[in-house]
DNA sequence: TTTATTTGCGACAACGTTGTCGCTGATTCC
DNA sequence: GGAATCAGCGACAACGTTGTCGCAAATAAA
């Protein structure tokens, strides 16, 4: 069923009920009525390819993401697909996996006009900028999230990441901690390095000299993750306090608590940026800096649509804040009942 | 960049390049050469709309599921998505959020040529199927997952839910549960159908006479849901085993528990389907059946390629069942250390 | 040499839309 | 009453591809 049929079907030109399809001013309100009833009882609908090719935007958008199985991205892609939803978009969902070979491949593919716009949050292991450089350069509207470029002149939307990891780290020390170590993650992320900085600075403020052998340099391998967390606690001079800048990171840390036979928060104390829908349930209660991931993913869908409508539009080089929480459980607390 | 300014670049007729481009026969290997190399150069790519247009296909594949922020949901996705990448597709993502109306608008949406094939899940609150009569009546390619809808004429891959159930109901027995409750969702869900069967068939197997008031029939809503196991629970002659069709009405169990200070699973033993990445860390750990959710994703894409390759072969009524594992942990163990 | 056959390429017609333009017949204006 | 305006519709040319067909020139077969 296509235009044609239709409006054979009708005795009118394919133009005239194209139009009246579209509620052109052009066409009487009888002639329009009559199609669209015609339409709706034939089950008419645009063909998609057609149209974008004619009006060269396809009502598409790519989110990019490192991981799907995971209670950050999980919310944003939520957050995203009720914008999108509203406005009538689809939605294509493209995995990293955290490789950066596949976010370039990736990255080349989206700029042939397949979509209208692009959400991205960089995978851990990319390292080098040149195919959002280029992406950038073929005028796609395009927004970062979360793990950003920040020499892309692209909006971005991000969390408080600095003052979080400020904020998680004086908490450790609120609660007793001597030598709290940081598990970083992917040292060219702008939000590991944020989050670290929070942490030195916080030692800073209190006095406390920051020890380079307790900022550990974790990387995607779970298994040398794995390793690095039992080296650390199995050191003579081990760390009371754990700032895992990842999620991935703390249930490292509990999975070798429990080998090692160390209790938390008796033996070490855990914090974490986490999105995880069962800290409360853990064993024990993590304590998360939880960041408005649903929030982040509405956010960066509405600038991504407002940079697509208007297109040629240069309120770039925006940067969105929004505030992510401090959740205080039992893997922090000093006195634990 | 497109065919015609290639061709002019290379003063051949655009026609040529586009069969040099697809490495047609009818090309002279060195004309095949020079043109492969400018495109190369001027990054040259296809129109997608333009190409598919032509073709009749769109190299697009639809993800219909009711969540994404989901254990069970994530992996299938990492599973369609690997081998959406292989054969070169890109992968929408719609999500119903267990809304039968935005199922409907959803399919409905899909019948226009927009994507090759579907793949879905259908929602909680699906009790009718005439949108999916109209979206098979298509011709489209189709498949199910695990929420199948039975009497649609399509292929499924689901899991092997009776026996699970039946094994989880066992399972419990065997830890001294003699009261055994079954927290069913959706009636009209086959699988949680089939997973009350296997419950059933496993207390007539154990001589124990069924207790109509100790199936309690969960909705979409959390908060009723909870209302209804705190009710349960507050019962006189209450359960001492919950089966959970699903992991969140496990995971209310966990929480009104804590609230009525009873101990998991000396007062009470859970077990329930989950895919939940953490249920080993939660306290008590969680005995799950867990079903292979990147297989079945995997499984489903294989079959969905199959289809769309080979349009009009007509295997479709095969249903492929896959094997979940239970994994028996605290909250279902009889002597807990 | 003449007639087939092949090789390599270009012209062209789709695919299904959208939007501009032009053309009627009717209405309004002076 | 004639000129200008306008409402309502159709023809048509894109959008960028793909694949069929035709047509030369080159090669092979007779």
């Amino acid at each position: 069923m296509n235009l044609k049929q239709l409006a054979k079907e009708l005795n009118l030109s394919f133009s005239t009920v194209s139009k009246a399809l579209r509620d052109s001013h052009e066409i009487s309100i009888d002639t329009k009525n009559r199609v669209l009833a015609k339409a709706k009882e034939l089950n008419y609908q645009v063909n998609p390819q057609a149209s974008s090719l004619r009006k060269q935007s396809s009502k598409t958008i790519a989110v990019v993401i490192p991981e799907v199985v995971n209670d950050f991205f999980g919310p944003v892609i939520n957050g995203i697909e009720s914008i999108a939803q509203e406005k009538g978009y689809h939605v294509l969902i493209y995995l990293t996996h955290e490789d950066m070979q596949k976010e370039v491949a990736i990255t080349k593919l989206l700029q042939n006009g397949r979509v209208d716009g692009i959400m991205i949050s960089l995978s851990e292991q990319t390292s080098d900028n040149t195919h959002l450089v280029a992406l950038r350069a073929k005028e796609i509207p395009l927004v970062f999230f979360d793990r950003i470029a920040e020499d892309i002149d692209a909006p971005k939307v991000t969390t408080d990441d600095y003052n979080c990891g400020l904020k998680a780290t004086e908490h450790l020390i609120e609660n007793g901690c001597k030598r709290i170590a940081f598990l970083s993650i992917a040292a060219n992320l702008s939000i590991s390095n944020k989050r670290m900085n929070g942490y030195l600075d916080a030692l800073k403020k209190h006095n406390v000299k920051p020890d380079p052998n307790l900022i550990i340099a974790c990387t995607g391998d779970d298994a040398k993750n794995n390793e690095l967390v039992r080296k650390l606690l199995k050191r003579k001079n081990r760390p009371d306090g754990i700032f895992a800048s990842v999620e991935k990171l703390a249930m490292s840390t509990y999975e070798i608590c429990a080998q090692l036979n160390f209790k938390i928060p008796q033996d070490l104390k855990v914090i974490c940026f986490s999105n995880l829908q069962t800290a409360a349930l853990l064993n024990p209660s993590l304590s998360t800096i939880t960041q408005p991931a649903y929030e982040i993913g509405r956010e960066a869908a509405s600038i991504l649509f407002k940079l697509v409508e208007k297109k040629g539009h240069h309120f770039l080089q925006e940067t969105t804040v929004l505030n992510s929480t401090l959740v205080a459980r039992d893997s922090s607390r000093q006195n634990k009942p």
